[in-house]
DNA sequence: ATGTTATTTATTGTATACAATTTTATTTAG
DNA sequence: CTAAATAAAATTGTATACAATAAATAACAT
């Protein structure tokens, strides 16, 4: 009944898991469990967790095992600022080959994307708004360039589970729209500075800048408290 | 006697014999070989050889094993075309917190790559080029960036032992020099500039555009030999 | 001799066993 | 009752055994 899953199957069900923060940032993730789940051995689960912490998608920390990854304040930062580069100057490239097909095919995923945002499926929606920007990408001719924003893209999503007000997801996604419309119209510059402000729009509804608990002073916090 | 090797320290001495090609393009790399020449168990060469394959320097085929990964040509110019994007974009973050400190330790960096041309050292050479880029790109504050780069560059070595002419090492490292000095006198446009050309001129040195044999047109080659 | 099939050898894929380590629970002292 | 020390359980680290697959060799037929 249950039947076999390969590797890259198991490795595509966790990576959705925790995209969708169905697993949170900090969660752990024991092996036998996962092994349990998947009807593999360890062995093959193992696999799976080492390669998604080369993602960075998740830690492994010795004899302590593997944990979905809780990006810092830093690495938020440097992996939005990392995209707010490279994303526009991918446009024109993407511009170069842009079709028809295309542009119905991205209006299909904004339809979805709606739908999403209508039945308040959070999962949905943060899967299909970092979807959107990935095969954007991937319409690039550089294969190299549009694997790195994936990765980034699915960062992105643990960066928004920690840092993400309640509406950083929904509020962008319904802009998606005015991309495709500036692409459709071959409006090259553009469409480009569409996508920076955009990122930087993501960016700036992150709430960084907010001390974590490691990171909290108590001493200033209980200052006037004696 | 043969102190124990930590599963880093066997990953980067296999990377390093690729990246200074002693082992070439398509080397197969047997497990038990391995395993043998570390002292370890299959267990932590696999280990070893999956992240490997995850960074694009090894291919592994089901059940065929690893081997050293022979960029195509296509893979070879979206990773220039990639570096040519990247690499100049990051200098205006270097310059940021360029210090004398690092312009000594750079140009110790080039004193070390004419020793190494001076003794004919091609594989340090080759490592010494590689080096001077992602250490540079490490001095930005986006180590996200650096880390990427750091990865294209280990990719480059691979394209050099596929595509590169005799000379497409040695000829561009000379040159690093004058990039320190650029930034040393805070030419930022400048210094941005000759790190766009000079990796335009590597690119141009390779031999791309050369069929290798899964692509030569017997039909052509043979069409006036009757 | 050449091309095909069969047999052997080598190599990778996967599960499992056991050791090392960490986490949790229990006991004991203050 | 709290805190430290100890014992038990759970979890990861590593090696190894065996199965599955591919490569190399040998045997055979055309």
């Amino acid at each position: 009944m249950n039947k076999m899953l390969s590797d890259e199957a198991i490795y595509k069900k966790i990576l959705k898991s925790i995209v969708e923060h169905q697993l949170p940032p900090g969660a752990r993730l024991p092996e036998d469990k996962l092994s349990e789940a998947f009807g593999r051995s360890r062995t093959s689960i193992r696999k799976v967790l080492q390669r998604l912490a080369l993602e960075r998608i998740v830690t492994i920390e010795p004899n302590k095992g593997a944990h979905v990854n809780r990006p810092s304040e830093q690495e938020a930062q440097e992996i939005l600022d990392s995209r707010i580069m490279l994303e526009p100057l991918l446009i024109p490239e993407i511009m170069k080959y842009w079709s028809k097909a295309n542009s119905k095919y991205f209006r299909a995923m904004l339809k979805e994307e709606k739908q999403a945002e209508a039945n308040e499926d959070q999962a949905a929606l943060i899967q299909l708004t970092a979807q959107f920007h990935y095969e954007l990408a991937a319409l690039s001719d550089n294969s190299v360039m549009a694997d790195f924003i994936q990765q980034l893209c699915y960062r992105s999503s643990l960066i928004i589970a920690v840092f993400g007000s309640r509406h950083s997801v929904s509020c962008d996604c319904g802009d998606h729209l005015e991309l495709i419309e500036l692409m459709d119209n071959e409006q090259n510059k553009q469409a480009q500075d569409w996508m920076k402000q955009h990122l930087i729009h993501i960016k700036s509804s992150l709430k960084l800048g907010v001390s974590d608990g490691q990171k909290i002073n108590f001493q200033q916090l209980f200052a006037n408290s004696e």
